[in-house]
RNA sequence: GGCGCGUUGGAGAAGCGGCUGAACUCACCAGCCUUUCACGCUGGCAUUCAGGGGUUCGAAUCCCCUACGCGUCACCA
């Protein structure tokens, strides 16, 4: 058995996907488990869509998540450069190759001339391809051609009938055509610059990728890359196409679903060992009943064939869920920073401690903190409902309320032990306990039944937006 | 439209011909606990595996057809 070689090759069009998150995340544990490597190569060859700040962002969302390559851009490696812009020599000569072989011809057809020929087709009810009419043209013709300053593309002669079988490590054998190809495709533009298709053999191969795991919309294009290896003379890697994450309409996710990129979750306050998880569950599933797994022991547990063939709709409940278990067990030093970016500016640190500290159990994702705002700041009050409000009508309540709101105004210090005490004292002093004591003061402090607990949310709402919230209610 | 892939509860899924009278998790619903609240805990939630045929003593599991969904058909990746 050779060593494992993967790849997570983006396109810098963009900030990091989550599909694209999921398969280099399944690329990146398939190497830990099997000892083998991990490359990042950036595939960059759309000169308008490609940019710099993209190519930073999918690296360090990947990075964020945990996601280290041990080869690839910035880190180089045997097979350097791993950038594809930068390795235009080495396309060029397979390109040469191919030329020389006849597997492969200059096409100096426009694209207008290719449109109108399209719009031709489908006038006649027929599939729009191209015709193949530059795939016998003689020197002559060429150098013609040539002259009249055209620049040619590359196109790759498609044979008729030729049986393309992809043994696919979770979807089986899957049978192709050459026929359904539909015409010789392009393979270098005419700018020189390579096609995706062609530009992604050429660097599996000579990277020496053992295994090629990426999305099932890759499918479709793997025959025509299966011509490529053909014609080159070179063995085919192993393909694994995993399916499709879908948003809530079951499409294929994308903006419309909202958030898409890993960044916005990261900006969102989710935690990336929480990303990960959910991540690996969305196609894959551990073989017993745990589903709470970090990054080190999915590199122990992962396996290709538990990758299911269905595609999965991303449920941003189960992503919160997942997150909160991993938020709660976090020290309250380390909620406290992570509420920080949510938090209006000026809170000194202690006072973002108490607050991490009595929300700890209540938040999912950092930027929860932001619905608990509404709770301690502001005199005013709204009660949830009339169930709610009705608590308040009890009898004790004005002589509970009255004489809790004298023993605040007394108070120096509002710390949560100091008020717990003083409600204590009050229940004592009137002779109330439980829910009787502690369900009206927490309504009429923050007009709610349920929350956090409520010395705490009284520290820190202050004296004076207690008394202020305690004066409505009179 | 051609080609390809898929279809187990609202979502993620297990299941690989009998031990499943379909695990487990999220969501949802109900209840319980608690000198507040939350966390939590307990229980409920697919008489059935898209539908229809077949194969078999026996099928969610194998075969065929239909339906539906998605993907893909660029000098984008």
């Amino acid at each position: 058995m050779t060593r494992i070689r993967v790849r997570f090759a983006p396109s810098p069009t963009g900030p990091l996907h989550i599909g694209g998150a999921r398969s280099a995340l399944f690329n990146y544990l398939l190497a830990k488990k099997e000892g083998g490597d991990f490359i990042v190569r950036i595939e960059d060859t759309d000169r308008d869509r490609s940019t710099p700040e993209s190519e930073e962002n999918i690296k360090q969302s990947l990075l964020w998540l945990g996601i280290r390559w041990n080869e690839g851009v910035d880190i180089g490696g045997p097979y350097a450069p791993y950038r594809q812009m930068e390795r235009l020599d080495t396309y060029r000569q397979a390109a040469q190759q191919l030329l020389q072989s006849g597997d492969a011809y200059y096409c100096y057809c426009s694209e207008e001339e290719i449109e109108a020929q399209r719009e031709e087709l489908i006038a006649k009810g027929e599939t729009p391809r191209y015709l193949g009419n530059c795939r016998n043209l003689t020197e002559e013709e060429r150098g013609q051609k040539e002259k009249e300053g055209r620049r040619p593309v590359i196109r790759l002669r498609v044979p008729d009938d030729v049986e393309l079988v992809i043994d696919d490590l979770v979807r089986g054998k899957v049978v192709f055509s050459s026929s359904e190809i539909g015409s010789d495709f392009v393979i270098v533009k005419s700018d020189g610059i390579p096609t995706y298709n062609f530009a992604v053999v050429v660097d599996d191969y000579l990277m020496k990728i053992s295994h090629v795991v990426r999305g099932e919309e890759h499918l479709s294009n793997t025959p025509r890359q299966l011509l490529l290896y053909k014609a080159l003379g070179w063995e085919t890697p192993v393909f694994a196409h995993v399916s499709l994450i879908l948003g809530e309409d079951r499409s294929k996710m994308s903006k419309r679903h909202g958030s898409v990129s890993v960044v916005n979750y990261q900006n969102e306050g989710y935690l990336p060992e929480a990303l990960v998880n959910f991540l690996v569950l969305l196609g894959w599933s551990p073989e017993g009943e745990r589903e709470l797994y970090t990054l080190d022991e999915l590199e122990k547990v992962f396996s290709l064939d538990r990758v299911s063939k269905s595609p999965a709709v991303f449920d941003m409940n189960k992503l919160r869920w997942i997150n909160a278990q991993y938020l709660h067990v976090l020290p309250t030093e380390t909620i406290a920073e992570g509420i920080s970016p949510f938090l209006p500016a000026g809170w000194s640190k202690e006072r973002k401690l108490l607050l991490a500290q009595t929300l700890a159990h209540h938040l999912e994702i950092f930027a929860d903190v932001r619905n608990y705002l509404s709770l301690i700041e502001g005199a005013d009050v709204a009660i949830e409902d009339e169930e709610t409000g009705q608590l308040l009508d009890q009898e004790h309540v004005p002589a509970l309320i009255a004489l809790f709101e004298a023993k605040i105004s007394e108070m120096e210090e509002l710390a949560p032990e100091a008020i717990k005490a003083a409600i204590k004292e009050c229940g004592k002093e009137l002779g109330v306990k439980g829910a009787g004591l502690f369900m009206p003061l927490r309504i009429a402090l923050t007009g709610n039944q349920h929350g956090p607990d409520i010395d705490k949310l009284a520290a820190l709402m202050g004296k004076d937006i207690i008394l202020a919230r305690l004066a409505l209610r009179k």
